[in-house]
DNA sequence: TTGTAAGCGTTATCAT
DNA sequence: ATGATAACGCTTACAA
């Protein structure tokens, strides 16, 4: 690998000259600075950022610790953070952490007991230790579901931020909207007609759960909607959980004309078990989703969903880094970022629903 | 930060000292190493990979260059690097060159179109550039599509090895086996009793499509089954292409009882095409795909398919690569991983296809 | 067994 | 405007 000495030497001058002419620190000639650039090229040469690293105690690499890379979310939110990271010029250090092979179920409870596992904390301290020796100016944590992730990393002097994940202490976090997200949903349910709304939640002990909910309740009260227990399904996210509590929800005397579900997956299995029983959808049921997964374009019918904002959550994480590294005070230190509503077809206007003929 | 010179302030000992004993280089007296561990612990010291890497000309860092981070074959496979990584002690560095969000479609030639960009192989430089300034010991391209990727890298004198791609050059390339992944798919179905089996197949120029071609023709001969001309469609892996060729087929005066999809994508399409002709899937015709997305266990009826062996392909391709760096002759320049078969609900057995009543 | 010192490729501070 | 040189934190002879 050619160094400045090569190229100061290629070009006749210092090494001191070279690193002027490329990091524009001092006036240089304009004709040395022609020769030194001359000499660069015809080198082929790229300056060693461990040495440079080594001397400004600046590394312009950031690092990322994934909890799964291959969940459906963090591909979106890499991305997001990687425009932003090379828009300013920033290389990005991956380490991940390979959650969701290790645990079977997505509930969270299961990545409790997960979390304590010493084959999972060895892991967290591989990773960190990684990126802590190749001295990253700052960390991006990314989470595999919003939820409190304060315990899992042990303190340190590196700037980080969480990103769809948070913690309880002031961390600086960046998530999406849960409460505007449900609201787009029920919103929509109701101007389409339904009064029977049903929901499918998500696990209980989470707090994008309750957030959801909220959402779900004002929508209701706001259109002076009836509350209904009966109506409220909890699972933890899967289709399965979907697929089960819709059944529950067909087989009830009073049948809801729309099901609202928390996750896109519990909406798949929400659809399939309304297939399954010969009901049209959105004619005799209405499903409404939420995620955005790719996958909810190629259901029959489309899915209906909210959509989360995960590249923009991914860039506002990096810019939030940025502000942070450069001690630049951030606007907020938890950043919300709204939903979008992706409107298909498992949503139709209510009409009196056929199958209640049924009861 | 602390340093070498911390600890071995704290541990009353020289800094070779303290390099000896966290390295195991040379013999240290026992008590001087728990004295040197002590400190290290204490000052929660972590060596600073820059200084060691400028030093030993080798980072213990490997460079990954993915296409697109988001595309659905991309976090599988970096699970795979990054498992096999983490075992040898090596940090990944990471460019996304984001191709999908600027392409429109999935086409080969759209990709050379964009390849052709001047946006784009500023960002092919960049990237290339900061895996090369962080003097990464090896780089791992993966691609978004199998197909030769030959002319989008400039040459550089680090050891590379392309996953999930190609180039017509010696390189080291690890894929999955097109062939034998045909072959899986269309046995079964031979088995099931098809013998009007239908091809949707991807891009014409393809290899992918060629070797699936093949795979498809030789299982027909095996079973001595009628390679008719009308049974074959081509498409660009898309949703949508599967969708219209499936109409077509169905429009056939003898149509397939059987479809066998070059992508999981098209196979949607043609489930749902199927379904909106009321055709019952699998009882009046059987549908296979290939890929094996996620989300394939989530069509009504779940989708029997290919899965590409993504993780295992990601694993692999680190670990030829770590032959490469040192030194060791890896096994082959293009190494094949084998798919393996999911079946699920979309394949049936063969009856006497009921909807052929309406020709 | 342990300490000393040179050198890795930069940047930055001085001289010139 | 340019050149010489120290320093960054580490490894690795070599010396003690």
């Amino acid at each position: 690998m050619t160094t400045i000495h090569d190229v100061a030497k290629q070009a006749g001058v210092s090494i001191g000259t070279v690193s002027n002419v490329l990091n524009k620190t001092n006036k240089v000639a304009p004709d040395t600075a022609v020769r030194v650039m001359e000499a660069v090229q015809a080198l082929n040469y790229v300056p060693n950022t461990m040495a440079k690293g080594l001397k400004t105690k600046k590394t312009r690499n950031i690092g990322i610790l994934a909890e799964d890379i291959s969940a459906f979310s963090s591909g979106d939110i890499i991305n997001g953070i990687w425009k932003y990271a090379e828009e300013h010029d920033y290389a990005v250090n991956l380490c991940n952490l390979i959650v969701n092979n290790r645990v079977s179920s997505v509930s969270g409870s299961i990545y409790q007991e997960l979390e304590q596992t010493a084959s999972f904390q060895k892991s967290v301290e591989k990773s960190l230790g990684l990126l802590l020796a190749s001295r990253v100016d700052g960390i991006i944590y990314i989470g595999v579901h919003p939820r409190d992730v304060g315990h899992i990393l042990p303190s340190f002097d590196v700037p980080i931020v969480y990103v769809y994940s948070y913690t309880s202490k002031d961390d600086y976090c960046v998530n999406y909207d849960d409460f505007q997200g449900a609201k787009l949903a029920v919103e929509y349910l109701a101007e389409m007609g339904h009064k029977r709304i049903a929901l499918l939640s998500g696990s209980i002990d989470s707090v994008a759960s309750h957030k959801r909910l909220m959402g779900y309740q004002e929508t209701l009260m706001k259109h002076h909607l009836a509350f209904r227990p009966e109506y409220i399904c909890t699972g933890n996210w899967l289709y399965e959980d979907g697929y089960r509590n819709c059944v529950r929800l067909l087989d009830l005397s009073e049948p809801p004309t729309a099901i609202f579900s928390m996750s896109d997956l519990m909406a798949y299995g929400a659809l399939n078990a309304c297939l399954d029983r010969q009901l049209r959808v959105p004619e005799d049921i209405s499903i409404h989703g939420f995620d955005g997964l790719e996958h909810s374009a190629y259901t029959h019918p489309a899915l209906t969903t909210v959509q989360l904002p995960l590249q923009e959550m991914g860039r506002k994480s990096m810019e939030t880094l940025l502000h942070v590294i450069n001690h630049e005070q951030p606007d907020s230190r938890s950043i919300l970022l709204p939903c979008s509503h992706v409107v298909r077809k498992t949503v139709g206007k209510c009409s009196s629903p056929i199958y209640t003929a049924h009861h």
